[in-house]
Parts: C-alpha cells; sequence; structure tokens
DNA sequence: CTATTAATGTTATATTATAACATTACATTA
DNA sequence: TAATGTAATGTTATAATATAACATTAATAG
C-alpha cells in the first residue's frame, strides 16, 4: 500500500515536499516534452503549500499575491488542466478542490482519506483495493477507465487531540 | 453483492422502478416521521425518470413542466436536501448530479458505476469492498465515516452496441 | 383560535467553471 | 533575419451550480 499519510499527518520538513513535487514535475515534463511555464510551476507550489486542497479561486488568490499582478480564472483553470492532465495534481469532486499527487509516476487508485476535522487529504495506492474494484465490474461486465474513491472520516492528529491543538502539520 | 445492474443495463418495465421508490420513499417517510410533500415526491419521481443523474437545473426545468409554474433553484435544492438526508438519492460529486437510490434502506457502500457513452448510473453494494476499505483506513488510523466511489467506464449496453443503437433502456 | 414550527416563495448573490476572441512568446525554417 | 505557425497567456464576458436572507403560507399542537 502505497500512501503519503505519514507525511500528511506527521511533523516532517514541507519544504522538501514541495521540492520534491516540482523535481517531479520538472522531470515528466521533459520525458513527456511539455512546457512547466513559471505560472505553471508556481500553480504546482501552491497546490503543494500545504496537505489540504485548494479551490481554483484560492488559488487564484495566492498566484496574484505571488506574481503581484492581475490573474483571471482563465489563467487558473488552464495551468490546472494541465497539471490535471500530466497527474502531477488531482480533483476532489466532492470539495471542488484540488491537490498535489504525491506519487505521479505510479498507476494508482485516486483514493483519497479526507479529515472533515482539518481538512487535510492523504493518498493511497492499493493494488488489492484496485483488484476488488476491477473484480466487481468484470462481474457486472464494466469497462472499467478510471475511478475516483473519497473517504471522509477524522484523520489521526484529529482523532487524538493535543492540549495545544496543534494542527501546523497540515 | 447488491446492485441494480440488471435493470439500468437491461430492458425492463421502468415505471415499477418509479413506484417502488415513491412506495420506499413513503414508508421511510412515514418511519422517520418526515413529510413527503408534493413538491419532494414529484423531485423523487424526476430523479427516477431514468436511470441517468439529473443536475439540479435540469430538475428544476421539469419540476416547472410538470406544475406548470415557475419554480426558483432554493425549491429544487430545498426538496434534494431533503431526499439526500433520507438516503433516498444520492449526489454524484464528479458529475454535480443527482440519482434516485435503489435501496435506501441498506447500509451500503455509494459506490456508483457511470458510463462514459450514455451516462447511465447503476450502484452497488459490496461489503468486502466496504471491509477493505474499512482495512485500509484502519492502517492508517484514520476514522472512517462516510465514501463517495466513483467509477467511470462503458456500461454493457454501451460496449456491445446493437445494429440499432438501442439506449432506451437508459 | 392562536402560537409555533415546518415548508415554501422570492430576491439576490456567491461560487465554480468555461467560451470566445485578442495578444504575446517561442520555435522553425525559408 | 523575416515570415510563419503553434503554444501560451491575457481579457472580457458569461454559463452553471449553489446558497443566503428574508417574506409568506401551511400544518400542527396546545
Amino acid at each position: 500500500m502505497l500512501t503519503n499519510t505519514r507525511l500528511v499527518h506527521g511533523q516532517h520538513d514541507h519544504s522538501r515536499c514541495v521540492d520534491a513535487a516540482l523535481s517531479r514535475a520538472e522531470d515528466l515534463c521533459q520525458k513527456k516534452n511539455a512546457k512547466l511555464t513559471p505560472t505553471r510551476a508556481t500553480v504546482l507550489s501552491i497546490l503543494w503549500q500545504s496537505h489540504r486542497p485548494l479551490g481554483a479561486y484560492q488559488v487564484q488568490d495566492r498566484l496574484s499575491k505571488i506574481t503581484e499582478k492581475a490573474i483571471a480564472p482563465p489563467t487558473v483553470y488552464r495551468a490546472i488542466e494541465f497539471l490535471l492532465r500530466l497527474g502531477l495534481i488531482h480533483r476532489l469532486p466532492s470539495l471542488n478542490a484540488y491537490i498535489g499527487c504525491p506519487f505521479p509516476n505510479s498507476e494508482h487508485s485516486n483514493l483519497f482519506m479526507i479529515c472533515i476535522e482539518c481538512g487535510c487529504v492523504a493518498e493511497i495506492a492499493d493494488a488489492s483495493l484496485n483488484t476488488l474494484l476491477q473484480t466487481a465490474c468484470d462481474k457486472t461486465n464494466f469497462k472499467l477507465h478510471s475511478q475516483n474513491v473519497e473517504l471522509f472520516g477524522v484523520c489521526p492528529q484529529c482523532s487524538v487531540p493535543t492540549i495545544n491543538e496543534d494542527i501546523s502539520h497540515v
């Protein structure tokens, strides 16, 4: 089971997450002959500022502040679309929000664990789950193309609150 | 594995689906002491007019036509909210659309198979899947509350098209 | 009957997303 | 280097989805 659970729910040097994500993006773009322009790279880094997903208009705000100029929605949505196509980010349909993908290279299950307390989102890739979903589809002659699995609940940090109610980890 | 796959993908007397859904709704409302008002019942029947989900504004259109008066969005969203709370319908977040629930009484998995060709949606309740999801959550100390599993692919009817390209079953 | 609550009506607006067209940047090659 | 084509971005407007806030009506209990 591949997951970024420990990073999402535990203390860590988050700048390394961002750096790693950008570096993976550069590699992937090189391989796919796609251009990681400044706008796209900035949007990606914005979506990696925490392990919480952001809405397109939140991205717009931050992009405006960073670039110090007005940004129109299409600019944001275009960058998002580009990053989605490359698998560098995910859309969480139930939240109308976007988040960086921690393992864009692996064929994985698009399974998200969304904390209803703090809003953090961890991703899981689980082969046995994929197998089971595939089996269910086979049984009913449904040809599976893609999937979105959103699990809502309470993350480890939020279910064991400290005296300080420390949520800095997200 | 509980599913309405055969009904969704096969020829059937659809009026029986609608009648059954309305009758289940009446029972449930009686049991829960909730009122299935004309508006709510009509919205439910609209969401059962086919095995395809409808957007809120599609529901609005049809409700307007049926009642022969102007319907404002809040009216629709209130009926939808009521039906969602009772578990009589589901929201499909990736489609911003709503669909009648075929087995509102059973504790089930909110698993949908969405045909990307014809738009029909079948629902599945699968204990082993739920167990597996629960296990994945347990492993990472995530307390699961609810879930949304959307599978995108091609339904049996669409993957074996007939000469007539008959899609009347949806 | 009237007080209370539930349901609906009404108006306005928030939020999310895209269409359509103009402009700029960049690469290719004549 | 100038001309050309393509990709990326800018700009304006608007579509599509959803909700807030408050007024009115209906149903129900006391």
